[in-house]
DNA sequence: CGGTATATTGACTTCATTCAATGCCAGTGG
DNA sequence: CCACTGGCATTGAATGAAGTCAATATACCG
């Protein structure tokens, strides 16, 4: 059983719109193939990068899911994200040349891996892919604005549905029910993200499952009533 | 009384250490002043840039003191960070080509304007100002990291130790006290950016004035013993 | 000098945590 | 195939940290 060589190719991966949504000549496309210099394997609780490590490349995620987390001396962790396929990690290890969070798998997974000094020399040729990696930085400043403003701000009940409403809309982007969902966490996990103990993630759900709200079943999870949920997040205001 | 054309040039700003610490030759460092177009002063209370306004530029900060704000459909506010003299605020607005968040002058402010398409164009010819760039923004991602863990996993006392500790370090850094500071900010301001009630800010005040670690008074605050503030922040683990 | 912002402090409440017991499920080996 | 194990999840009761409400106090600004 002689395994094909894959080809590593932007130009005809299925995630390019999530990955590297940009307009492109077929060109351009076939040099950026030439920055995923490879693929990598990481099996569920192995970590692709860890605190401290060298920093050398960007990672797209194909498949699994990831979290990534910070510890401060004394060795309280905080998980700074899930990551889905699509997704881009590794940002947090530019300015420094050092990894400054763990990147962890939480189902098998594999990653493209982008070597940023290939990266950083190509989008000085290719404009689109630079400001594109501008954009992917941007966004992710942006998305940890919005969890500032949910750890800051919000209660547990507030957390809890804001979670559950980002985790599924990113699902139905690629492809997933828009209802149903299968949580690749823990509690702990869950409840490390939004600033809570995993008593209160679990009491949360529990008290959505008796409002009717969602259904859950240990890890498995569906909404039943979307509007709701957003209306936890988003104490309507009267008029 | 003319006024002088104030040459507009990071070639001989002195915030240029903080702002734009790299290995440039005179040439490149004359085509950087090209970047900076124009200075802009914003008074006290006013907003260098809204949520939802069209993003241009980012702006380096030269003299007075910002807060930025996200806020929730329904008027929730929360303080993303406080900035300061050489630091660089708008990179939220690159993704969507929009700014997220509010920036608001603390206190009378001058900022040097950096038009973010020219900014691009200039770092596709010079490499050291492209990473530069890069550089900036995974900082950002890194110290939103921090808060994020700051906001999801520490005590009230914690948070604002850690929170007079980190501003005293920077104010050090721009040649003030390492000890001696005046707070910029209200309390409440200083609460939204901790996940704190403004109460609950003036309270840890007065018990670590009580304790001999601070001097407090109205917004002077004067650090006596910085190791407590330390202590406080990073419970030693016995052995 | 007066009025408004901001800050401090106290008393009480509340929401989330802590501690502890129990239940559930997947994987392993007898 | 079933019993056992260990990790994960749920639930209850008691506790505690921060929030809320309210009453001053202080300072800043026109």
């Amino acid at each position: 059983m002689l395994p094909h060589t894959i080809k590593v190719a932007c130009s005809n991966c299925n995630l390019r719109e999530l990955c590297m949504p940009m307009q492109l000549d077929q060109q351009e496309l076939e040099r950026i193939d030439e920055v995923v210099a490879t693929r990598k394997s990481i099996k569920r609780g192995a970590s692709l990068f860890r605190s401290g490590e060298k920093f050398t490349s960007l990672y797209a995620i194909r498949t699994g899911f990831f979290k990534t987390t910070v510890a401060t001396d004394d060795g309280r962790e905080q998980v700074t994200g899930f990551q889905m396929a699509g997704e881009i990690i590794g940002l947090d290890g530019i300015v420094s040349d050092k990894h400054s969070c763990d990147a962890v798998a939480l189902e098998d997974a594999e990653v493209c891996v982008m070597p940023f000094d290939r990266l950083e020399e190509l989008s000085r040729e290719v404009n689109a892919l630079q400001h594109h990696v501008h954009k992917i930085m941007s966004r992710e400043i942006v998305r940890e604005h919005g969890v500032m403003l949910l750890l800051g701000s919000m209660r547990a009940e507030e957390r809890v549905a804001a979670f559950l409403l980002n985790l599924v809309k990113r699902l139905h982007a690629r492809g997933f029910s828009r209802s149903e969902l299968v949580l690749r966490m823990t509690r702990e996990e869950i409840g490390s993200y939004l600033g809570l103990k995993l008593e209160t993630v679990s009491r949360t759900f529990s008290k959505f499952g008796d409002d009717g709200i969602v259904e859950v079943k240990q890890r498995h999870l569906r909404i039943l009533d979307a509007d709701a949920l957003q209306r936890i997040v988003n104490p309507q205001v009267c008029h």
